[in-house]
DNA sequence: CGATTTCCCTGGCCGC
DNA sequence: TGCGGCCAGGGAAATC
C-alpha cells in the first residue's frame, strides 16, 4: 500500500519527466473519484510535490520558469520547483491501496493496441485523439501530453482518488486539510509528537494513522515504528523518553522506506513499474508469530480501529 | 464535537 | 475444479 515512502519514491521518478509537460487530452473511468481528471486539459504540469500520501501536481496555463525559459531546470529536492509562478490549479492524486502511476512512451500510446497480456482482456476505449488503445481494465485515468506520450493511473479497488483544486484550497479533501506536518520538517520534533499524542485519548496507532499528528504514516510504517520504538500501539500517552524514540523511528522508518524504493508486499510499484525492496527490511510487519528480533518473544497479532496490527507483547509492553 | 463503526472495492487465498 | 467466505486497508461517511 503506497504510504510516503512509496509515493515520494514515484514523485521523485515522475517531476523529471513530466515538469514542462502540457496535457493534450484527458481520459477517466466513469465514477466521481476520478472525475475531475478531465479538468486539466491544456494546461501545463510546472511542478510535482508531495505532502504526506498526496501527490500535488501543480498546472499552468502559462508556464514559465524561473530562469525565463518555457523548460523546467530538473534537480530540485523533494520537488521544490524552481519555477517563479505559483501553480494556478493543483491536481490532487491519492494512490490509495493499489494505486499505479506510470508514462507511456509515444509509440504505445497511438495506432496499434497494446498487448497488456492475455489475462487482461481489456476492452477497447479508443477515442479520437488517445487513438485505437486497449486500456487496461483496471485503468482510472489517463492524460495524454502533446508529444504523444500517456499518463496512466491504474488503480484495481479504487480506493484511490483524483481532484482538482485551486491551490491550496483543500476544503474538499479533509484529510489533507488537516494534514499534520511532514515527518522531515523541523515542526516535527518529540516535543510536539508528545503535545499532539496527548490531545487525544485515542491509540496512538489510530493517531498516527489518522494523519493529523504527522503525515505519511500507514499500516506498515506505524507497525515498524512502533516496534523499534518499543511503544505499545494501544498507548494513549507516552513519555518523554518514548517520545524522543518514536520521533526518530517514524524518521528513520520512512527514510530507509525512500531509500529501498518501497514496500512491495503485493501491489506496489514504482513509476517504472518495478518494485521495491523494503520488504526485505521490515523487523515487525506481517511478522506475527515470528520472533520478536529485540527480546526473542514471540510477536502478536491485533486489530486496532480495524486494521491489522502486530507487536511485540513483551518489549512494548504499555506503560 | 470527538470517538467509533461501516463502507467502498477486488484479487488472493483457504477450506470444503 | 469450483465456489463461498474471508481478508487486506486509506479515507470518507455514517453513527454513536
Amino acid at each position: 500500500m503506497p504510504e510516503l515512502p512509496e509515493v515520494e519514491t514515484i514523485r521523485a521518478q515522475l517531476e523529471p519527466i513530466l515538469s514542462g509537460a502540457t496535457i493534450a487530452d484527458a481520459w477517466t473511468f466513469g465514477t466521481q473519484k476520478f472525475a475531475q481528471a478531465t479538468e486539466v486539459v491544456g494546461l501545463s504540469i510546472i511542478d510535482i510535490r508531495r505532502r504526506g500520501k498526496y501527490l500535488i501536481i501543480g498546472l499552468s496555463s502559462c508556464a514559465r520558469f524561473a530562469d525565463g525559459s518555457d523548460t523546467p531546470e530538473i534537480g530540485g529536492a523533494y520537488g521544490t520547483p524552481d519555477i517563479a509562478d505559483i501553480p494556478d490549479i493543483e491536481m490532487i492524486i491519492h494512490l490509495g491501496m493499489t494505486g499505479r502511476l506510470s508514462v507511456a512512451p509515444p509509440n504505445e500510446s497511438t495506432g496499434e493496441s497494446v498487448d497488456f497480456g492475455s489475462d487482461f482482456g481489456g476492452a477497447d476505449f479508443g477515442g479520437a485523439d488517445f487513438g485505437a488503445r486497449v486500456r487496461h481494465p483496471h485503468r482510472r485515468a489517463e492524460w495524454l501530453l502533446s508529444d504523444d506520450r500517456i499518463i496512466e493511473f491504474t488503480d484495481t479497488r479504487r480506493f484511490g482518488r483524483i481532484a482538482v483544486v485551486e491551490p491550496g484550497q483543500y476544503s474538499s479533501l479533509a484529510t489533507l486539510a488537516h494534514l499534520g506536518p511532514e515527518p522531515f520538517d523541523d515542526e516535527f520534533t518529540p516535543e510536539f509528537l508528545r503535545a499532539r499524542l496527548h490531545q487525544s485519548t485515542q491509540a496512538i496507532k489510530t493517531q498516527l494513522m489518522s494523519q493529523r499528528v504527522v503525515a505519511g504514516l500507514g499500516n506498515i510504517y506505524v507497525d515498524e515504528a512502533l516496534w523499534a520504538a518499543r511503544v505499545n500501539p494501544r498507548s494513549t500517552r507516552v513519555t518523554k523518553a518514548q517520545s524522543v524514540a518514536l520521533h526518530d523511528s517514524i524518521v528513520s522508518s520512512l527514510e530507509a522506506g525512500i531509500r529501498n524504493g518501497g514496500t512491495t508486499l503485493r501491489d506496489y510499484r514504482d513509476a517504472t513499474g518495478a518494485s521495491g525492496n523494503n520488504q526485505l527490511t521490515l523487523k515487525c510487519y506481517g511478522r506475527s508469530g515470528l520472533p520478536c528480533l529485540h527480546c526473542g518473544g514471540t510477536l502478536a497479532r491485533t486489530v486496532i480501529s480495524g486494521r491489522s496490527t502486530t507487536f511485540c507483547p513483551l518489549c512494548q509492553r504499555r506503560k
